[in-house]
DNA sequence: CACTTAAAGGAACTGGAGTCCCGTTATGAC
DNA sequence: GTCATAACGGGACTCCAGTTCCTTTAAGTG
């Protein structure tokens, strides 16, 4: 028999809240176990037995980011939907607590295939969140029929990400320029699936 | 005084490898330098002297990989060329120990300010090595003037990575239509640097 | 409202990563 | 060749992250 209700509930909630301050905050490297305890004000052994180690703990938090979703936008247009995807992946990334949650979060999925599947999952769902953008534009005609909507939504993300890994800092224009490359490569048939 | 030559320069070369192979058998976070000192052949007190730390170690690492240079293509097209570059990245990217390297390194790069840095600079001198396929594409007048050429070489990278990271596999037509997706932005001036 | 037991908490314990100390090697200068 | 010392190496030591064990709390059931 399991006991999900009232008490477990709440720590795991403690829990996931005081990893994601100390991921923030210390980053994924110097975090030990003991200290998320502390701050979630929860035994050190609950959180040892639970959960067992940074990874994992960051595997949790993942899929409980997965369920509160992103706010899609409609523009009426491929180009503004997309830009407004690339704003809300840039103040993600550039917000100064969600920015060093997310570095930490890859830190994690680099290290563990744990982390990283619960990763994967995080994408997956954010992707096809943001999909349908891309779906009305095709019936609008602004895309040619059978472009992948994920590969599209996928291409805004993916520069924004690289910069930041390969140059440390992102700024609206690497945004607006992210946007305005996928929509011109959606429109030239460039993620038409061929199989 | 300082003492560069003979051995020292050989133990910074064997623990260079040991770090290498280490992080591709075992990933950046069941690393430990004693394991690394026993790989090289070389006193574990050394390595903990001369870099302290894992994070350390593959910053120095990113420096000497630096220092090897990529080979750039030539097939007298922008999207030939970016196609060459794209399909080295996969190769990289998808060979066992060099994915596996890559990883890890990035692993530490999100960890730690030194090894970002020392991550930037290796990618600033790669991008930098491919950057005339681009600007002899402008000569061409495949690519407006004006055009960034290493934005371009960027965008090539950035869904191969991106990709990885948060699906965890990559495959050719993946890297096929980053390479078109780049080349069809470029040509019509996307890239083009507004100030 | 009892009663069972899943789950949390406290505290002592331990193993190995990282440090320290001091002796050894070999580089570079003369 | 000789010398001073930068850099390496071995082994003992330390400290704390992670484990173990046992006690306490409260969730779920009838």
């Amino acid at each position: 028999m399991t006991r999900p209700g009232g008490r477990t509930a709440r720590v795991r909630a403690q829990v996931l809240r005081a990893t994601g301050d100390a991921l923030a905050e210390q980053g994924f490297a110097h975090l030990d176990l003991a200290d998320i305890a502390r701050r979630a004000d929860v035994g050190k052994t609950t959180v040892y037995r639970r959960w067992g180690s940074v990874t994992a703990l960051v595997a949790d938090l993942l899929i409980d980011m997965a369920e509160e979703s992103s706010p899609r936008s409609d523009t009426g247009s491929l180009l503004g939907d997309l830009r407004a995807n690339a704003d809300l992946v840039l103040r993600t990334l550039t917000d100064p607590r969600q920015g060093r949650l997310f570095t930490s979060i890859i830190a994690a999925a680099t290290c563990d295939v744990q982390a990283a599947e619960a990763l994967h999952g995080f994408y997956a769902t954010r992707v096809a969140e943001w999909a349908p953008c891309v779906e009305r534009a095709i019936e609008r005609g602004e895309a040619p029929e059978g472009t992948d909507a994920q590969a599209v939504i996928r291409a805004v993300s993916a520069p924004l990400y690289y910069h930041l890994l390969t140059t440390g800092r992102i700024d609206p224009s690497v945004a607006d320029q992210a946007a305005t490359a996928a929509a011109v490569a959606a429109r030239a048939g460039v993620f038409v699936c061929q199989d």
